[in-house]
DNA sequence: TAACTTATAGTATATTTGACTACAAGTGTA
DNA sequence: TACACTTGTAGTCAAATATACTATAAGTTA
């Protein structure tokens, strides 16, 4: 019996030029305002219809299954040169009810001032939801949404991959909010400030806010080159 | 055209009963004398029969990757209750030169003096190398290796998961030359010893070693219970 | 001008590291 | 028995870091 493969989120029949039984799903994440938001998309068939669930897709049979990742997000939101690591493969025997199906997750850091949807994605399909207000999910995504959100509190705690959550240019208080977020925990501003700019990882702008109602704050942006030099001797995040 | 599904280590062709297209390989850990170790076993057929490789097999249909996991240890090496975490997929497209097949690796993590091979695998077929003289592996295992290691190295600061090397009993300065062999970096007796025991993660089982032909050291064990308990308000195991 | 908000600087104390010294407790050997 | 040798264990001390603050500067809004 030939088994349909069906894609899990818009309902489409996929062509047989992709591997059957493995599946990406993909957890992006989005900093917005102070919070952390994560883009969920809506099922299209069957009787969890109308249901959100993580993006996702097949992968090519000449793909490798990085390739496949930063496809299916190119596909989503148009973005490329995106931030995204592989969580680990999650393959319970019953996760996916229409056959034995063993997912890929990923998860992939975006300046959502860059973002929107791609053609081919309303607004309707394509939802941002900040992550303390998650839906119950199709199948087994809430199960790696939640390994998604440790595994990136474990990272940034090695490595300074929250800038790419932030835009270009940003200032201090920003930075914090955001490790407050991820970490879910209060912090002290002046200690903060201190500690990082002892990194010697943000670069001075001399540039400030505009448009703010209150004092204007510095600008910085990351330089990546001297955390490239750093991270040979090891580096540690932690606040 | 039917695919032959053949195990990648021992050449055996596989029953219908296995999913296809992916494969479980297993880092297995062990420390001995000082050194850090990984049991590889001998590839059966082929043109790179005799060369080394990670253990591995199918996953069946109504089982889970842990699961099949935990399956591959305990028929290789009849350990059962093993420490053994997931590590990423490896998927390539040509990484297995038999067709497209993508690979989960896994890491464990085990007291050698439990270990012996089991029926079926002779110790010309499973051997121990020494993580400094690994031979050139086939496929892409010298790739998951590299990535074990790397991830050994960042968990054993996240979590107390070296116990698992040693024996039940252990000296404070075994567990010290298990993490200088570990992280690769030389470390201070005294100021470990007051580290460790500050964490109170070590219960002092009030024997010594015996027949050693020196000073004999108190033996400790770990202590899982006050782990859980720390564990929940974050710990780290820097040095 | 006053009240308010956010940015930034500074300070004082507690805690942790890192590099040591010293010594204790065994074994093996002259 | 004396001594060298090995490993275990305790203690010291200065430097570095973390933590919890206070104070003030620089803007905005009313």
């Amino acid at each position: 019996m030939k088994k349909k493969l069906i894609n899990q989120e818009t309902g489409e029949l996929e062509s047989s030029s992709v591997m059957k039984s493995i599946t990406i799903d993909c957890v992006i994440f989005g900093f917005q305002n102070g919070s952390l938001e994560i883009l969920l998309v809506k099922h299209g068939r069957g009787i969890r219809k109308g249901d959100w669930g993580l993006p996702g897709g097949w992968i090519k049979k000449n793909e490798g299954i990085d390739e496949a990742a930063i496809r299916l997000l190119k596909e989503l939101t148009g973005l490329q040169n995106i931030f995204l690591e592989q969580l680990k493969a999650f393959g319970k025997p019953d996760r996916f009810p229409m056959g034995r199906v063993i997912t890929i997750g990923y998860y992939a850091l975006i300046n959502k001032e860059k973002y929107n949807i791609k053609a081919g994605f309303t607004a309707s399909e394509a939802v941002w939801f900040k992550i303390d207000k998650i839906p119950g999910l199709i199948y087994d995504h809430n199960e790696i949404l939640n390994f998604s959100i440790q595994q990136l509190r474990r990272r940034v705690k090695q490595a300074p991959i929250g800038f790419n959550l932030l835009p270009e240019k940003f200032t201090l208080l920003q930075l914090m909010k955001l490790y407050e977020e991820i970490l879910g925990i209060p912090m002290d501003k002046p200690n903060f400030r201190r500690k990082f700019l002892g990194m010697k990882l943000l670069i001075d702008l001399k540039e400030k806010q505009k448009d703010v109602s209150h004092r204007a704050a510095k600008l910085y942006r990351f330089d990546n080159n001297t955390y490239k030099k750093l991270t040979d001797k090891g580096f540690n995040f932690e606040f």
